[in-house]
DNA sequence: CACGAATTATAGCCTAAGCTATATCTTGAC
DNA sequence: GTCAAGATATAGCTTAGGCTATAATTCGTG
């Protein structure tokens, strides 16, 4: 047998490890993208419609439809046919904590000197890839200054 | 007519014109893992064989195959076929860019309080979304202080 | 209350990125 | 120089997320 105990992965493992976890960020990214913008939709108009998801998502009315399908697949929306998309509690909750992560982003990236228009822009793609503890650690910072 | 001249566009458009920008990065991200990582290992071993860009990037080795082919599609990477995989100048120049961000990013998660782990696993996702002017205003911020 | 317009769903297609299984090529050891 | 082991390529499948074209349903208006 070999030295050594379960101990130190490789470092070629430990690289690959973070490439597996960004792809399942990127998994995920889309279905919070989708329940923010139905949680938006819901508090602005009462329900979300899927034309309006679509037009939102700058996407066509068919692919938002498959969309919602995948929500309503994880529990995070139901919807009856050709009604409107509400979320499920769970779904409510997670779009309160993708909205609350997407504002400490921006704060942050305006507070370290980014351009308001561009901290919107790139906090769209960056969110999804901020873990809790980053998000943390950027909730201090901008709290004592 | 309507009332306007090009001018502001709707706040759906807008919102969509970011989704949109989200996913063209997206489908880069993939191809600067890649030039990244042959660019490490060829400083490394001198080349990249198609085995170890898959255990690193933590793929089957078909997988990484493919990636090549697409690379090489895009103008990145040469290679023969049972031969290993090298950058062209192109691939070269777009590996260090990225190199250079990803160090960027890292520096400036670490600066605002992410712990160090943290911040190496997080900004292998978010470095992907970081634009130029972002960029730069990271770097003026890890400057001045 | 019926019908046309608007909305939603469905069908069918494409590409990218992953996988397993298997075929093909290279190479080192004998 | 052969041949077995190792590395690479290929075939074929899956899922996700796009798209267009078209069918089905709902709803406002006359």
């Amino acid at each position: 047998m070999t030295e050594d105990i379960p101990q130190a992965p490789s470092p070629a493992r430990e690289q690959a490890d973070r490439f597996l976890r960004a792809r399942e960020v990127q998994s995920v990214a889309l279905l919070e993208d989708y329940v923010e913008m139905i949680g938006d939709l819901m508090a602005e108009m009462g329900e979300a419609r899927v034309a309006d998801i679509a037009e939102r998502m700058g996407v066509a009315q068919p692919t938002a439809t498959k969309a919602v399908a995948r929500l309503k697949r994880e529990g995070l929306a139901i919807s009856r046919p050709y009604r409107g998309v509400f979320l499920t509690e769970a779904g409510g909750t997670l779009a309160e904590k993708v909205r609350a992560r997407h504002r400490t982003v921006v704060a942050l990236l305006v507070a370290v000197g980014v351009p308001e228009e561009t901290a919107e822009l790139d906090a769209e793609g960056i969110e999804h890839h901020v873990s809790d503890s980053t998000l943390r650690a950027f909730e201090r910072y901008l709290s004592q200054r």
